[in-house]
RNA sequence: GGGCGAUUAGCUCAGUUGGCAGAGCGUCUCGUUUACACCGAGAAGGCCGGCGGUUCGAAUCCGUCAUCGCCCA
């Protein structure tokens, strides 16, 4: 016998462990079935699991179950990803926080070592997490960025890229982390807004006694690199300047001003000073003037030998002081303003960031994303939501190359060696890199391998087919790529979709996915962004701990839908444990009135009209449910789902049960019986994707000695023919009458423990009859006995409803209030005339009879009769309640 | 500045080709009838952000304004 209520937590754990085991998530068990594939997004190696990972990988798992019990080959590929910098910092850390020495201090060689220690210590932290979320990958095939097969893999990509041109290095403005000490991607970039200043300086004029052009600048120590000052050609102010030379205060260079467009003549004064080594526009500029570029700081930040020296080796925001200081005590500071800016951050170290510039490996990122843009354009690959298209077109078609060199140690290490004088070797291995190298000096020489890594993003790109054994060609690769779908959050479009986009149409040259299903971020209940600073953190493992997965994963579900936010309260996954708990008493109650699953059992043989109504939603919900999975739309599902199992089986269904099963044994008792237990039996199967634990737990449970789980069982297949409409009209009616003397009851506060007469007037053959066939069920839910046909007069102090073209008298001289009743149908009356004029309006409207679909014409017809019948049996029983 | 999006019940949000405005939570009333109080029955609550347009008909399509987000410069 099940208890009054589920219990989760001893549930969970063992049938994780018993589908595990008995190899449940295995893919390619039978090659004859059509595979199905997803390709998980690697969560970061050292990471843990928060809401948008458990979001994601719900999603992923219900299409996995899903596709798996349609009998499809399905193979989710599971694995984790190294994360360059934040696995590197989080170990460096580490080592602080233990006081021990620093990455340098350590070496390279050790320091990786120590990475890949931590790596082994905490890297299953998240996978053993997924786990508790009933995450159903095939994790046989789990792999890692930094693995052999997958290293070997971004060697590859390297190397070929390389020889094709695809990938180059260049000397060129990156964005510098000088915490970090590494050189980030666009994408790394965190542009924030700050409040600073607009420090306006004089640059004598060379040649002059008195006279200065003014320029202003929000980074003040980025002057001891300047090589020119501009202003804009059509400037009137500046006019006769251009040509002639300002004297750079300070370091006391001459620099020429030039007229240049990049100068805005409404921007400050109009003047702007000129660092091509230190700012990405002026960088343009200096490159159309042929401007000297003069680099004056370090990788760490500091000013180094090309600036004066007194400045060398101290940090650029103190030199940004002393400049300010010094340029006013040579009265060369005009003025000082308030300004807003955006400042470059580094989304990982937080620090501000430098343009710096630097030899770096770069992607031709314009090439490689061409026919990842056609792809799109051609449906090969498709968005969900499909706008997402749209972002991913408008960051493609004005890609930049991508810079994947970083001066970390933790990542794939550049398979490039220089040669004595510079010349590069790219190569797969170092002897190849010897031999191409013996072979262009003639000779034999030393190379020395480049000391950077690849971006981790470039790894990540190669997920989809790398993780299949590319560059061999396994036959996991002809057989499970491209996959179907992807699912992710927009925030990585960019980042990585857009990525695997390029490197899959390149390398293997079809698309890694048909399908991009982008689902929505997380937030809290108030929609900020959940973040440790806010301390708003909600952790899905507390939440599985105090609700249970599957009401967890329910509430993701049921909230997919939500645009480009979720915000989460913990309300709604208490509402989806009582969800669980309802469906567990809905079992329960199957299971104590002896409803087992009955072999054989055809559901389109049913006698009772109840059992065919059922019959018929379970049909019903099948069909929406395949509508809305084949649709991405998963809270339709949810939807569906929670409406059949509370709404119709439990609220209805049930109840409608009782006094069969209460009744006497024989043919109904039985048939009942077997329905019950087979609609329950098809809604596990249906609830199993969403909610795996209880639903198998209920399966154990139901029926005794099942062969196999119900992750392993088949989605169910109807037979639209079991589909009985008279009984769901019949049944409909049944369900809309009790529902109409309970809210008539209730409106007139007629005690909930009274039982009343009903009677029927006006009432034709057919709905007497179904009357009399629900008696039972009707009696009970409505609280009335004695039913029968009205021909005479109706008794005074009568409450009377009307339902189609009967009317309801409940007869309940003395319990009622004669006036509250009288106003309750002028109420009503009120309503339904002001229907009736909407409707005749319209009908009345020769346009929209001519133009107006028939259908909707008659629609509109067949609604004002109804509602004008309505009316006249309400007018007669206001008249009677008015006469009596 | 460019792009994307949101505005519907007290709150959080659905609403797929334009055709009777919905759900969950919350609120109120009633109720322990042997599946379930993590429950049952019922109710209240909406000029679908404003204005204009297209249309027989607009929450839905178009324009515009307002407010609020996110992304990219």
């Amino acid at each position: 016998m099940l208890d009054k209520t589920y219990r989760p937590r001893e549930v969970e754990a063992k049938h994780y462990a018993s589908w595990e085991a008995t190899g449940a998530f295995a893919a390619g068990r039978d090659p004859s079935r059509h595979p199905f594939t997803i390709m998980m997004p690697p969560p970061n190696v050292t990471g843990s699991l928060h809401m948008g990972h458990a979001l994601n990988f719900t999603l992923q798992d219900i299409l996995i179950r899903y596709a798996r019990m349609k009998g499809r080959d399905s193979l989710w590929q599971p694995g984790t990803d190294h994360a360059g910098i934040a696995t590197q910092m989080v170990v460096e850390r580490k080592l602080a926080e233990d006081g021990g020495p620093t990455r340098r201090e350590l070496g390279r060689e050790a320091f990786v070592q120590r990475v890949w220690e931590w790596k082994k210590e905490s890297g299953d932290t998240i996978t053993r997490q997924l786990r508790r979320l009933g995450a159903s990958p095939d994790w046989g095939r789990e792999r890692f960025t930094m693995d052999e097969g997958l290293s070997g893999a971004v060697v590859k990509a390297f190397v070929d890229l390389h020889k094709q041109g695809l990938i180059y290095r260049d000397k060129r403005l990156v964005n510098w982390d000088c915490q970090l000490q590494t050189a980030v991607s666009d994408l790394e970039v965190a542009q924030q807004e700050t409040n600073g200043h607009l420090w306006h300086f004089k640059y004598p004029i060379e040649g002059t006694e008195n006279e200065y052009i003014t320029i202003a600048t929000t980074r003040p120590e980025t002057m001891l690199g300047d090589t020119a000052v501009a202003v804009h050609p059509d400037d009137g102010r500046y006019r006769d300047l251009v040509g002639k030379r300002a004297i750079l205060p300070i370091v006391g260079r001459r620099i020429p001003i030039i007229a240049d467009e990049y100068a805005d003549p409404e921007q400050g004064s109009g003047a702007v000073k000129i660092t091509p080594a230190h700012d990405f526009n002026d960088f343009e500029v200096g490159r159309r003037h042929g401007l000297e570029m003069i680099n004056v700081l370090d990788a760490s930040g500091r000013l180094n030998e090309n600036a004066p020296e007194k400045f060398l080796g101290e940090d650029r925001f103190e030199v940004r002081d002393r400049v300010v200081g010094e340029m006013e005590s040579l009265g060369l500071l005009a003025k000082i303003e308030e300004h807003v800016h955006v400042v470059p951050h580094g989304d990982r170290s937080g620090s501000v960031l430098e343009p710096w510039l630097t030899d770096q490996w770069f992607v031709d990122a314009k090439t490689l994303a061409k026919p990842a843009i056609e792809a799109v354009e051609q449906g090969r690959t498709r968005f969900i939501p499909e706008n997402w298209a749209k972002t991913y077109f408008e960051w493609m078609r004005n890609i930049q190359p991508w810079c994947i060199s970083r001066q970390l140690w933790w990542g794939h290490r550049i398979p490039a060696w220089y040669g004595p004088d510079g010349e590069i070797f790219v190569e797969m291995t170092e002897k190849e890199a010897v031999a191409a190298a013996a072979k262009h000096y003639a000779k034999p020489v030393d190379l020395v391998r480049d000391e950077d890594v690849l971006d981790t993003w470039f790894s990540s790109a190669l997920w989809p087919f790398s993780t299949l054994g590319w560059p061999q060609e396994t036959p996991e690769l002809a057989r499970y790529y491209p996959t179907d779908v992807l699912v992710t959050g927009f925030d990585i479009i960019f980042f990585w979709v857009a990525r695997m986009m390029m490197m899959g149409l390149h390398f293997i040259g079809e698309v890694p996915f048909e399908t991009v299903y982008i689902h929505a971020l997380i937030r809290d209940a108030r929609g900020q962004k959940m973040s440790k600073s806010k301390n708003n953190i909600i952790d899905p493992l507390d939440l599985i701990d105090k609700f249970g997965c599957d009401a967890l994963r329910f509430t993701l579900t049921a909230l997919s839908a939500q645009g480009r936010d979720i915000k989460l309260a913990e309300s709604r996954v208490e509402g989806y444990r009582n969800f669980a708990t309802k469906l567990w008493n809905a079992a329960r109650f199957c299971q104590i009135n002896g409803c087992k699953p009955v072999a054989g059992f055809d559901p389109g043989s049913c006698a009772g009209a109840v059992n065919k109504w059922i019959v018929a939603a379970t049909v019903t919900l099948r069909q929406k449910l395949d509508g809305a999975l084949a649709a991405y739309r998963f809270n339709d599902a949810a939807g569906a789902l929670y409406q059949f199992t509370w709404g119709t089986f439990c609220d209805w269904y049930v109840e409608f049960s009782k006094p069969v099963l209460n009744g006497p044994d024989g043919g109904p008792k039985e048939e009942t019986r077997a329905t019950a237990a087979w609609v329950l039996d098809q809604l596990l199967h249906m609830l199993h994707p969403i909610m795996p634990f209880i639903t198998e737990e209920l399966w154990e449970e139901m029926g005794e000695g099942r062969a196999s789980s119900l992750i392993a069982a088949t989605w169910p297949e109807f037979d639209d023919t079991w589909r009985d409409h008279g009984a769901e009209a019949e049944i409909d009616w049944v369900v809309r009458l009790i529902s109409l003397i309970r809210a008539v009851r209730a409106e007139m506060n007629v005690p909930a423990g009274a039982r009343t007469g009903l009677l029927l007037k006006d009432a034709t053959e057919a709905t007497l009859a179904r009357v009399e066939d629900h008696r039972d069920i009707i009696s009970t839910l409505a609280r009335v006995d004695a039913i029968a046909p009205l021909d005479g007069p109706v008794p005074e102090g009568s409450v009377q409803a009307v339902l189609d073209e009967a009317t309801l008298v409940l007869p309940l001289a003395g319990v009622i209030d004669i006036a509250k009743e009288k106003a309750r149908l002028e109420k009503e009356i009120e309503k339904i005339e002001g229907e009736i004029r909407k409707l005749e309006a319209k009908l009345g409207n020769q346009d929209f009879l001519a133009k107006a679909p028939q259908a909707v014409v008659e629609e509109n017809r067949e609604r004002l009769e109804e509602a004008k019948a309505a009316l006249a049996k309400l007018k007669e029983a206001l008249g009677r309640l008015a006469a009596g």
